[in-house]
DNA sequence: GTCTATAGTTAGATAGAC
DNA sequence: GTCTATCTAACTATAGAC
């Protein structure tokens, strides 16, 4: 897999490096091609143009979050369900906040421009998966009965915001969102 | 004022409107130039290029905003402020969707792009507001004895985060929405 | 202050040989 | 699959007449 995908893989980490340190939309396919070794061609056989390469890291950063918090024993309480999400959002901004940020840019640009459409199905995908959970917590009685829009946003708001503006997040302030974001819809 | 700014607000009206529509990443200088009327001579006698007319709409909306909230009375209370501004970003969003997604689309290129550093500043300058505002109240023990960025991230940061994915709240979700942001700051 | 005309640059993308 | 060479299009910005 390393042989075949190397020249894929090599665009994608020069992309990727290049993306964090100077954001999406200042980051030329010339500087992308100069950067990973390879040429103009490679590229275009690989990826169907800039769009397509974000995407794709996207993606591999899904696939590698994924893949972490399937480890992770399964937390049947929406208590330890809830306060993990937060924590681990917090801890995983604050430790890469140059992806923080591009994943911002790139969700801004995926709610209005078609090539990012792929982006877009997973947050939606991301989005139904909690639902699906907080309607389990509804039913047993161990959260506030509202939408999970609301509820998500009162979860993963505060966090959101704060690593929006402040980049890093203290430890005390993190336990302290924590548990406000469980307070914030338990029942 | 009117005859003598014609042309310039003709082409931030024209900039406004096509922002708006397709984004200011996805707006050329030549759709400015032909939806304003205006020739690409004026258009660089009054603006050093695309960023600064994207700042210059960025200072007349909050200028506008500014006068706005001025005439509003002054409400004293922590708890009617917070309700009240908390209240207004939702109805303001709500009712500008298109406005709220241009706003993010600046913020974040605000916070890597040089040419868009009076924004990031008046940024700072509301949110600096903001703490003089909170440590009054803090004084007075009103609210939690926390750092005004955590505060201000539990204020609205919920409300952020759902119209960034919704775009649109129902005033029973808006009225939610603010007494939670009041509970969450509350002492 | 406003215009026309165009310079100068860079972008994303393609064609065809190997 | 990878390369070189090149293209077209689009952009921002400037120069100089009126």
């Amino acid at each position: 897999m390393a042989s075949e995908n190397n020249r894929y893989q090599s665009i994608l980490d020069a992309a990727l490096e290049l993306f964090l340190k100077q954001g999406y939309a200042n980051t030329s396919i010339a500087q992308i091609r100069s950067k990973s070794g390879a040429t103009t061609g490679s590229i275009y056989h690989f990826f169907k143009g800039k769009p397509d390469i974000a995407v794709a890291l996207w993606d591999q950063a899904v696939a590698g979050w994924t893949r972490e918090t399937r480890n992770t024993p399964q937390s049947p309480s929406a208590e330890d369900t809830i306060k993990a999400s937060v924590n681990g959002l917090l801890r995983w901004g604050s430790a890469n906040p140059d992806l923080f940020r591009l994943f911002e840019e790139l969700k801004v640009k995926a709610q209005s421009e078609e090539d990012f459409a792929p982006i877009k199905q997973q947050m939606e995908k991301v989005h139904m998966q909690g639902e699906a959970l907080y309607a389990t917590w509804q039913v047993l009685g161990a959260v506030k009965p509202i939408s999970w829009s609301v509820a998500s946003a009162l979860i993963v708001g505060p966090a959101y915001t704060l690593l929006s503006t402040e980049r890093v997040v203290s430890d005390k302030d993190r336990e302290f969102l924590v548990n406000m974001a469980w307070e914030a819809v338990k029942k």
